[in-house]
DNA sequence: GCGATGGTTCGACTACCATCGAACTATGAG
DNA sequence: CTCATAGTTCGATGGTAGTCGAACCATCGC
């Protein structure tokens, strides 16, 4: 008993309505500002000023000040990993909202995770990478020699992801489809690569990844055997 | 905003110190009576029962009564990922404990994770598996062809691991060495397989693993190139 | 310079929840 | 049946933390 590092005090940060609320709007990736975190929490600015200097304080989130605004993100991928996880976990364990917003399907389709993609197309893709032999299959993805040179051909510079210190495969649980989706470094540049091909576009308010009509061609043909 | 489960519930849960020690102490994967749990948390049994209806209600433990004893285990091995997660973010934030116990030397060379090695000797082998081939290096393990013919050897039966659904090897972030040991249904094998061959056994009251010394030297002589 | 906007600090209020003692129920040992 | 142990329920208490309004500080645009 009593080992290890200090869970309660970062859990009871989490634990807060507001503060998670906050915390899940950041999960989105993007740094935002401090008024709109305390709308997306709906609370008053004073409420959401103390919230974020106890966040800032226990080490979730980093700021970084701009003119007269602050700008506030997840200090880093292990937080939001921690976060997608606890996720998972409510899920399975019935903690779903009971309102659903209309947005609730769009975010099912396909939507931000941290840096990469999830929801339905976001688990598609990784099944497709498997069944096409790009990356390996079974327990952890893991890129194949195939999957560099196709990788490669869709503009992703590999030997830059594999010199980085960041995993460039990793499996990340969906909560909504309870299957894994594609994290890591490979798994940022496939969204990057998206955005920039203007496959897709994200949802100015939400974590919604909205395909357009030919970006969602496009990308059943680059994943369809 | 405001989409995906309820995070904050389950936050809540594992905010409180009494609850967290408790679920800290399940992390050792076995079960325990409410009596135990509270001695663990170190609070009175009314508070201790109170506690654990809500971590039950919650879906964070499971609890199974026998004659007039009830054991309480945490209720999956999502749960113990996420606290493990919780515990990384935890210790990268500084949330160390300033009084360590006696027992954390121990704990730091080798402990259990839910069912699986951790700590240097957890660390070390998987860093020589990897070495010797057994498993693939770089993000995330995976059992090669040498590595099966290896842990059959062993007396493992890796095609019934194989047959599960549970993942055969998994990365597990190591809180005190900030580097992956090894778990999954093969991590959990093997830890059961030292303690077949009474290398090993696990502290009465902790969650530490204590090698005898020919244990060690045994798994030294196994894992040495 | 001045007003406007973004953010923080302060103080007061409120509500919730962890805590324990005491009483109660249930199982097991003899 | 009787006593002891394990655990829960109830009620009272106290501390803590979330909340907001008002005042205050900083930056930007003019």
């Amino acid at each position: 008993m009593k080992e290890g590092p200090h869970i309660a005090p970062v859990a009871a940060l989490i634990g807060d309505p507001a503060r998670a609320n906050m915390l899940a709007a950041l999960l989105a990736g993007k740094a935002l500002t401090a008024g709109e975190l305390a709308r997306e929490a709906g609370v008053s600015a004073p409420t959401a000023s103390s919230h974020l200097s106890k966040l800032a304080g226990g080490g979730l989130v980093s700021v970084v000040a701009q003119g007269r605004h602050r700008y506030f993100r997840l200090s880093g991928a292990d937080v939001a990993e921690m976060l997608e996880k606890m996720m998972g976990v409510a899920a399975r364990a019935g903690h779903l909202r009971t309102r659903t917003g209309p947005k609730a399907p769009a975010l099912r389709k396909a939507r931000v995770c941290y840096d990469h993609l999830a929801g339905e197309m976001g688990v598609a893709m990784l099944e497709r990478l498997v069944a096409q032999r790009l990356v390996t299959g079974g327990d952890v993805p893991r890129l194949t020699e195939r999957g560099e040179v196709a990788m490669a051909k869709l503009g992703i510079d590999v030997t830059r992801l594999k010199g980085e210190r960041r995993a460039v495969c990793k499996p990340c649980l969906d909560w909504s489809m309870r299957r894994h989706h594609l994290a890591g470094g490979l798994g940022a540049a496939l969204l990057e690569r998206f955005f920039a091909l203007r496959w897709a576009r994200r949802d100015r308010a939400s974590r919604a990844v909205v395909f357009s009509p030919q970006g969602e061609r496009a990308f059943e043909r680059l994943f369809v055997l």
